[in-house]
DNA sequence: ACAAAAGTGTTGCTGTTACACCCATGG
DNA sequence: CCATGGGTGTAACAGCAACACTTTTGT
């Protein structure tokens, strides 16, 4: 009777960057039954003597091999059909990392990033949980959430990349002239003195965010 | 070994509600040990059969003969010692209601509403839990989530005291003119053609918000 | 009449929007 | 020299901030 309160518990992370303005996120390929081949979030059962923070803390790790990162608990997941074999009650966590630090941890695992307007085909319930907690992503980015923001650009980037980084998550154009003049005339990024040079084009201006600025800014 | 795998896992409901622009809390007297006689926010055990969005509707309506609210997930607890028997794992849900409906249910379970501000003495980590669900309440509150206002006022208010609520959850003063001006001018309350009545004063004019003007409003 | 609470107008400032052409680089 | 992408100015409008006195009611 009493075993009848006992419950599976998993974490799973949505790791995040954004890579030309577009909205990344981290999966791996499973490699065995069931979903075997099918991608899915990175994910850890929950022991009795662990904290999910660090259940959470512990995955991240193992999937970047590095320590510090932005994190946070998003949703909850318990519908009892989630898992084919036993219910587990899955608690999501959201990340968010530098594209580039991670590019080179590619050894063996199979895991890659995509774009999350063009998943590959997922395991489990996953394909939900990811619309899910994107959506609560793109929210936080639009309803002001800076340190988000800064998370997914810690260091120098071009206002046109930003500006697509925008328009990716609120879906529609914003003017440019009009975006520029914001970010610079209230001096909420700054000018890093380099330049971008890739391909074609006139070379882009790099900045960073102005910490002091974008405290508690309304954006 | 697989055993260490199963945890116990609890619904905690933070049931809020506004009492002349305080920002109010229901909780539950402890009636047998441990914690007997402190107060504490109502839960629930998770059973292997039950969504937690079940579970916390059933705590709701055991609270307060509801059916309907405005609820949502917050955060999950999961410090090794929050029981002092047993590790318990617990995932808080946030409610609004309408104060008035559930003043009348206070038959003979001892229940109160406490301003979130003056709390009693709490069981568990209660008082940790409400410090940390009211900071994201507020926060949501200053950072736009207008459907969460409107659980907040769903009927009819006078803009002094939607006022006062926002001077208490921004913790500064507001300038009456310019509060009152950005309701009107910009329409995102509607005159309901009646007046408040109580006690000494000029009374109050009553409004409600005007779903159109609020949806998607930054405000 | 007085105490309590609600209602109201003006002005300057700040940020937003709408709009189109020029500049720097690589091929 | 052309294709690609980055940088820029102006004017009208909307919302915000700062400021104190009047009106309506109950006692």
């Amino acid at each position: 009777m009493e075993n009848s309160y006992y419950n599976l518990l998993e974490t799973l992370l949505l790791i995040y960057s954004v890579d030309e303005g577009k909205l990344k996120i981290y999966l791996k390929k499973k490699q065995d039954e069931p979903y075997k081949g099918y991608w899915t979030l990175p994910s850890a059962p929950l022991d009795t003597q662990t904290t999910i923070e660090e259940n959470a803390h512990k995955i991240y790790k193992s999937m970047t091999n590095l320590d510090e990162t932005y994190m946070f608990q998003s949703k909850v997941f318990s519908d009892l059909n989630r898992d084919p074999n036993n219910r587990i009650i899955g608690i999501s966590f959201i990340a968010i990392t530098d594209k580039t630090l991670t590019d080179i941890k590619q050894d063996n695992k199979e895991v890659a990033w995509f774009d999350v307007e063009e998943l590959p085909k997922l395991g489990f319930d996953h394909a939900n949980i990811i619309e899910e907690v994107t959506k609560e992503v793109k929210r936080k980015i639009i309803v002001n959430y800076n340190d988000m923001l800064l998370a997914f650009f810690p260091s120098d980037f071009t206002l046109p990349e930003l500006q697509n980084f925008y328009e990716n998550v609120l879906g529609k154009p914003i003017d440019r002239r009009n975006f520029h003049k914001k970010y610079v005339n209230q001096e909420l990024v700054i000018d890093t003195g380099f330049k971008t040079s890739k391909g074609s084009g006139r070379p882009g201006t790099l900045y960073r965010f102005n910490l002091e600025k974008m405290k508690g800014k309304r954006i």
